[in-house]
DNA sequence: TGATTCATGTCAGCGTTTTGTCAGGTTCAA
DNA sequence: TTGAACCTGACAAAACGCTGACATGAATCA
C-alpha cells in the first residue's frame, strides 16, 4: 500500500510518517501544493492525506483539481480542531474523510485501515463465454459485443447455464431454478425457451447432450 | 436514499429526523439496540447512524453483529467528545465514520452524503449521467444545465437510480428505499413515479428493463 | 376562512411482450 | 426401422408497463 502525505510541518510529518512505515505502508512526503498536486496527479497512490494548510497551493485547490482530473484514491484531509465549516467544505470537494489536529496515532492508523478497507472490494461480476457475456450488474447480455434482448425467463436460463458452465445440467434440474414454486410443468416449456434462447444469441453455445441435459463450454467458443 | 437512525435521546433523534427528511432521506427511527440490531439485519439500508450508549444492547455491540453476519451498509457512529480510544475501537468494528457529539446539523449531513457517495463509488458529491446532473448538497438536478424542478419523491428516486448507475434497479427494491417502512404500496405508483421524472427530465434517462426493473446507464450516452 | 395549488396515490384501459401449449417435424441410437 | 428425445412454428392467454384522468390531502395564499 502507497501512501501520499502531505504535510508541512515537518515534526508532524516525521512523526506521522514513522507511525505509518511502522503499520507496514510505503510512504512517499511532500511539503507544499505544487509538489503535492503533481505527485497524486501523475502517480498511482492508494491514499493521500493531505494538510489543508500548505505552501504554494491550498490543500482543496489540491484536492479539487485531483478530482477533476478523475483521480479518486482516498484522500484524508487534515484539520484544525473545531473547524467545521472547513471539515464540510473539505468533505464535498472530495475528501473521503478528515481528522483533526491534534490526533492520536492509534486514531489516523485506524480510520486508514478503514478508507483502505472500503476502496478495496469492488469487482464487477461479468460471466464470458466464448463470444457471449452476461453482465449481472445492467442484466446485459452480449454476443460479439453486440447487445442482444433477452425475456426474463431467458436471461434467467441463460445465466444459470454459464454460472455452471462445464457442467451438464438436467432439464430437472433447470426447471427447479426457473420455476420457484416448482409446478409440475411440461418439459416442452423448456425445451422451447432454450430454442429461443439458441435463436436469439445466434451462436452455437447452449449444447444438447442427449438423455442427461444441456451444457455450456466452460472455456467458451463452441 | 433510506437511513436507519438509532439514537435513544428523543431530542437528538427528533431533530436529526427531521434534518436528514428535509434533505430528501427516508428515515427509519429506532432507540433501542436489540430493535436497531434487527432491523439493521433484516431491512435494507443504505446507510446507519447509530448512537454507541443504547438500551438493552451496546452500540459496538450491534454493529459487529451486523458486520458478523455480512450487512455492510455504512454506519456512522455518534461518540462522545474526546472519547477516541472508543472511536478507534468502532472503527475496527466497522464502522465507515464517526461524529462526536454534540456536531453540527451540516456537518452531519457533509458525512452522510460523503458516506452515501462513496458507497456508490464516487469521489465528488455531484453525480452526472449524460446530459442530466444531480447535486447532493444544493439538491438541484438539471438537463443540458437547465435546472429542472422535482417533487421530493421525484428527487428521491432519481437520487437512488443515479447512485447505482449502470445496475438494474428492481421495483421492489426502488419501493423500499422510497418509503422508508410503509411497505406495499400499490406497483402502480412507482411506473406513475417513472412516468412523471421521464416528462419533466425530457431526456431518455431511465430505462425500462420489462421484468426486471429500471436503469440509468453508467457513462451517460442517453 | 375558503380557494387554489401542488404532490401523490388510485384506477381503468391500452398496446406490447412474454411464455405456455399444441401439433407436427427431426434426430439419434439401438 | 422404430421410438423416444428433442426441436420448431404458430397461437392465445397472461403479464407487464405506460398513460390520462381523477381523487385526496396537505400546504399556501388571498
Amino acid at each position: 500500500m502507497r501512501i501520499l502525505l502531505v504535510e508541512d510541518d515537518p515534526r508532524v510529518a516525521e512523526k506521522v510518517s514513522a507511525v505509518l512505515e511502522d503499520a507496514g505502508y510505503a510512504v512517499d512526503r511532500v511539503d507544499d501544493g505544487e509538489e503535492a498536486w503533481f505527485r497524486g496527479d501523475t502517480e498511482d497512490y492508494d491514499l493521500a492525506i493531505l494538510d489543508l494548510g500548505l505552501p504554494k497551493m491550498d490543500g482543496l485547490a489540491v484536492l479539487r483539481k485531483w478530482r477533476g482530473n478523475g483521480r479518486d484514491f482516498p484522500v484524508l484531509i487534515l484539520t484544525a480542531r473545531g473547524a467545521w465549516a472547513e471539515r464540510v467544505e473539505g468533505i464535498d470537494a472530495g475528501a473521503d474523510d478528515y481528522l483533526a489536529k491534534p490526533f492520536a496515532m492509534e486514531e489516523l492508523l485506524a480510520r486508514v485501515r478503514a478508507l483502505l478497507r472500503r476502496s478495496a472490494g469492488r469487482s464487477v461480476p461479468v460471466f464470458v463465454c466464448g463470444p457471449v457475456t452476461l453482465d449481472t450488474r445492467t442484466m446485459r447480455v452480449t454476443v460479439n459485443d453486440m447487445p442482444v434482448n433477452l425475456s426474463p425467463l431467458e436471461y434467467r436460463c441463460l445465466s444459470y447455464l454459464m454460472h455452471h458452465a462445464g457442467r451438464v445440467i438436467p432439464p430437472a434440474e433447470l426447471m427447479k431454478h426457473l420455476y420457484a414454486h416448482d409446478y409440475d410443468r411440461d418439459l416442452n416449456a423448456l425445451e422451447v425457451l432454450i430454442g429461443r434462447l439458441r435463436r436469439k444469441l445466434g451462436v452455437n453455445l447452449i449444447e444438447t447432450r442427449r438423455g442427461f441435459g444441456y451444457l455450456v463450454p466452460e472455456t467458451g467458443a463452441a
